[in-house]
Order: C-alpha cells, then structure tokens, then sequence
DNA sequence: TTGTAGGCGTTATCAT
DNA sequence: ATGATAACGCCTACAA
C-alpha cells in the first residue's frame, strides 16, 4: 500500500506538502499542487484513514447496533443511514444483536426479558467494545421493535441515538415513526369511505405501537361523533391466529363492522383469511385495514390498503441528528416523530348499504 | 479515553507489561498480571484499534459491499456475515450502492446496464475508497439479483467474496444459493403428489435465475418421464401482472394444468390472484407452488408452497470462506452452491381425477 | 520477567 | 511556500 512517504518521494516534495495539497489546500503554489496530485492519481494514494483517525483520536465512522439486522424494517433504516453518512463522508461500522434468535431460540422469552437475558447482554457488550473500540463518534441504536430500551446501552460517552425504539430518559435523542398519526389516517380514510361501524383488531395493548394506534383510532371515533363500541374492539397479539380469530369473532356480532382497522398487515392477512373462508367480499361487504406496509402487502388478496412506515426517514433523521450532535451542536428536539402515509389499495370501499351477510360455518 | 499509558502508570509497570498481560499472555507473572488487570478494569480501559490496526498495517474489518441493503434478502445475508465476523473478532463496515434506487428513477434502467451508469459507478468508487481507506482485510460484494457483476470491481488487491452475483472470472469465489436444486424439489414436490400436468411461469428466462430454475423444472420433467408441453411454459418478466396473465392464459388451455410452479414468489401471487378471480380452488382444483419463501409467503391466501433461500448461510459461508482467505489460505471451491429448502404449506395438494374447471369471466 | 525505544501513516507546529 | 519533526496509541524486538 502506498503511503504518503512515496508520494512525497514521487512528487520530489515533503511528505508535509503532500498533506497540506491533500487537506488545507490553498497554501500551496500551484506548479507544486499540480505535481503533487500527479503522483496521488499515479500511484494511485489512498490515504490511511486508520492513521488519520489515531492522530485525530476520533474516527469518521458511526456505528450501528441493530437488535436484529434481519428484521423487516432494518434494511431500510439502514439504507437512510448510509445515504446521510457517504453524503458526509463518515463510514459506517454494524453490530449486529440478533435479539430475534434468542426471542425464537428461548422459551418463554419476551422483549421485556431481553435485557436482563445474559446471552443477549454479553452480545450487547461485545458490540459497544467493538464501536468504542474503533472510537467511532456516535451511534445509532436500532430496536427490533418500538418498545422501551432503557437500560439496554450504558453511558458510552459518545453521542447515541436511539431509532425504532424508545427510552425513559428524556434527555435521549429518540426517532420514530408517528403512531398515533397512522392510525389517525387510517381511520380518517375509513370514515370519508362512509363507514360508522370500524372494529379494531388490535396487538398487545400495552406495547406502545398497541398504545398509541389504539389512541389514534378512539380519537378518530369521538372526533367524528361515531359511536364507540367496546365489542368492536378486539385486543390479542401480534400473531396472523389472533387477526383470523377476531375476524370471525367480529363476523359473528349481530351487527357486525362495516370495516376492520388491524393494528398490523399480519392481523390483516388473518382478518381477510377469516373473511375469505366466510366467503365475505372484499371490499364490497367489508373494508379491511393494515399498518406497516410489508413488502408484498400490495400482492395481497386483495391487495391490502395500509399505513407506511417512513423507514428510510427514521434513518436519514437518525443520522442527520447524530452527526449534527458529534459536530458539537446540542438539537432541541429530542423525541422525534415522523409522519406515515396512507396507502389506499383494494381491501378498502364504500359500504354498502345493507349489512355484509353473516352466516355459521363455510 | 483512557490509553495503555494510564493503565501502565496505576498498575505500576511498564506499557509493554500491559501490551504483553492483553495479548501475549503467558510470558508474565502472576501478580503482575493480576494488577494489570485490576488497572484494566478499573480504568475501563479499552484498547484503541485504530493505532492497534495502524500497528499491524490490516485492520481487523471486513468491509460488506451491499448493491441495495433494503433488499429482501440482504439483511439476512448480513445476519450470517455478522455472525461469523463477531465469532472471529472482526468488524464490519457497511457501504450501501442503492442500487434499486438508481434502477427505480433512471427510466429504462435494467441490472447489466447498471454497471456502466456513471452515478452507479462514483457510489461504487465511492464505497471502494471508503473500504481501501479503512484498510479493510477483505471484503463481500452482495448483488441485487443473482447476474454476472463482472467489471463492476476492480482488482482491488484485497480478497473478495460475491455472493447472491457471479462473476465470469473462475478464479473469482461466488457463494450463491443452488437455483437449480431448488426448482428441482419444488418439481419433486409437485410430482409426488401425482401431477403430471406441470405448467411453468417463467421469470426472466436469459436471466441467471431463470435460466437454472428452466434446467431444473425441465430435469425433473425428463427424469420422471412426464410429457414436456411448451404451452405449459411461459416466460416473461418477474413481475406480479405475468404471473396473473399467464395464469390467466394456462386456464384458458383446452386441457389446462393441474399444478403451476412459478419461478417466484410474486409470479405465484399473480397467478392465485387470476386463480381467485377465476373461482378456481386451491389446492383441489390448482396447486400453485412458488420460489423465494418471502416473509409474508406463509401469510398468503392460501398460505404459498414455495422454496426457501439460504440466505444466513450465503452470508456465513461467504465469510468463512472470507476469512479463510485473509488468514492466507486459498480455498478451491470458487464457485459455492447451497441447497435451497422445500417449504410445503397449503397451496398444492395432490390433483383430482378431473381436470380443473374452466370458463371464460367470472 | 520487565522496560526502553522505534515505528506504523498521519497531521500540525514551527522553522526555514 | 516548503520542510523537519513531534505526537496519536499501540506492538514488539531487544536490552536489562
């Protein structure tokens, strides 16, 4: 590998002058400047970022932590982190927590347990010695799933800010995605549809996606004076079993929805499963609703209308945060939310006016 | 942050006992060890891989070339990758070509034109300058889609491993899943189950993919003695509209199929969306059997028959494979097949005596 | 067994 | 305008 010595050599000048041609340039004669990049594109110099960074003991690199890089939204946060760091020349080191293998691999394990399961510690661990380690300026934490991490990351000392996760600590920079307003939108596209009666098929209730998409809908109702029926509400899990059980559930009513909001595509696909074997029409007999716009959600049967997630905009806001605070700047703002869009496909329609045909089994 | 120095002045000895204590272990006594330590601990000392990489002249990191990181499929590769990595030691640093994004908003824009894209290639310039600066050991190349990527790297003059992407040189080490194979036991599958009448809806067919999962699906036509019927094989793109007008197309034959494997996913969701709307049930009248085990595959009405990708094991083997060759050995496998996975759900089933019923629109 | 000192490739200070 | 030189933090002969 060539180093700065050879160029200096090749260019007849100081290994100085070559670093001042290559950094604060101005202070140098021209016919010098001119020889001096001859010899970096001749022999082809790449400077030795790892030199670079000790003498300024602080490395141009952020550092990842992904609970799990395989989850369905950490490509895409990943990417509009990337897309800020090269912009800004800054590397970018990943850590990888694989919490999904130890949510699937231990019995009984829930996000809650995490922390304070040992093997996932030491994971944690390793990465933060990995990253502290390649000194890099600051780091971006991305959760497997919107929840509360405190406790996970020690004070590191550097910069931190947390993405798809929340902390206690209101001084922590935190970047998410707008709950409650997707679930706002999507009982707004609902109700301009005509519905009155919208169920929800909810996921756990006290998680804060749970929480807070149960607020958007409610406020939804109470804002546009429609009536609030708890036996429309149906609070499970995140699983396809617990969308396809409640679909039926809400088919069985005496007056059942006239629309379904599911917390989720995956409640979703259950929900349209459950409708499809009762031989329901979609969406002439009943509109269904997802939220987070998984990759083949638009391949649905019927395609399903849903809520975005801003993906990349949680990572590009995350990156463009934590560079502005490794530059020395102090952000007022530290729980950031970004909005979601409304996805309008073919699961959703007008009601019709007589009631959707309600029978026993298929 | 806290340097060897400090560490070497609590405990009382030199820096090279304390370098001796962290990495040479052996050759110092007890006691001084055990102060060493105890300095180590309590001064939360954390040794500064840059000045430690700068030393050694090879960074302990290999850098991971992504063609798009929000691919499906990449952030299971850099799950395996990580893992390896994070056994052996090592870093990764993550550089992202967003590849999609260029194939997206350049109109006409397909995979072989991409390499000589001049905003393609400054983000690949770009990417190797970051990685050659860092002084990465090595590094993998992950493809958007399995194509030959020649030209897109130079000879960098470090180890290379491309994975999900060939290359034409055989001197190059190319780990990819075995479409052959897998569009084999999807075949097998299939005829098992009795079919006789296999159609085929073909991705693009002078494509890598498409080329490989032809050879095994016309394989186990010829290995099991079926008839080999050319109206049974469609080809077109890989897009969800072919697979629903080719299944369109195959219900409209005079004797129409009774199994169809799609060469992918998406293609088998165009074809249940056209077996849908055709009335036809599946699996009694039409088993549809797919390729690529999405997430959502096992979510689908009804939920798909497909192959899974090894796609953890692309990334771990690439990297042992990777670091097998920074640590000087040179392995003679350049080209490395894994063996897709059969997933059998609801979508196929054995065929009835009498052929599918047909008619013209719903 | 432990310590001294040189050098890895840069940048930056201070002369020239 | 240019050059010599001292760090940055670590490792490793070699010396003691």
């Amino acid at each position: 590998m060539t180093t700065i010595h050879d160029v200096a050599a090749y260019a007849g000048v100081s290994i100085a002058t070559v670093s001042n041609v290559l950094n604060r340039k101005g202070n140098t004669a021209e016919k010098t400047t001119a020889k001096v990049l001859a010899a970096v594109r001749e022999l082809n110099y790449i400077p030795n970022a790892l030199a670079k960074d000790l003498k300024a003991n602080r490395s141009r690199t952020i550092g990842i932590i992904a609970e799990d890089v395989s989850a369905f939204m950490s490509g895409n946060i990943i990417d509009g982190i990337s897309a800020v760091c090269e912009t800004h020349d800054y590397a970018v080191t990943l850590c990888n927590l694989r919490a999904e293998h130890y949510m699937n691999t231990q019995p009984g394990m829930t996000y809650e347990m995490l922390p304070s399961y040992l093997p996932f510690q030491k994971a944690v661990s390793t990465a933060i010695d990995s990253l502290l380690s390649a000194r890099v300026g600051g780091l971006i934490y991305i959760g497997l799933y919107p929840r509360d991490v405190s406790g996970i990351l020690p004070d590191l000392g550097i910069p931190v800010v947390y993405t798809y996760c929340f902390t206690q600590n209101s001084s922590d920079y935190c970047v998410n995605y707008d709950d409650c307003h997707g679930s706002s939108i999507a009982m707004e596209h609902l109700i301009s549809l005509g519905h009155t009666r919208i169920a929800l098929i909810s996921g756990v209730i006290n998680s804060i996606p749970g929480h807070k998409r149960m607020k958007g809908y409610t406020e939804s109702l109470m804002k546009h004076n429609l009536l609030f029926d708890p036996t429309y509400i149906i609070t499970g899990d995140w699983g396809f079993p617990h969308g396809y059980r409640s679909c039926m559930q809400l088919l069985d009513l005496p007056e059942p929805p006239t629309a379904i909001f599911c917390m989720s595509d995956v409640l979703a696909f259950g929900a349209l499963t459950a409708a499809h074997e009762r031989g329901i029409r979609i969406p002439e007999q009943l509109s269904v609703h997802g939220f987070d716009d998984l990759l083949t959600s638009q391949f649905y049967l019927p395609p399903l209308t849903t809520v975005s997630l801003p993906l990349a905009g949680l990572g590009k806001t995350s990156a463009d945060l934590l560079l502005c605070i490794i530059s020395g700047d102090t952000p007022e703002a530290r729980g950031i939310l970004i909005p979601c869009t409304e996805i309008v496909r073919s699961s959703t329609g007008a009601p019709v006016s007589v009631p959707p045909a309600i029978s026993g089994n298929t």
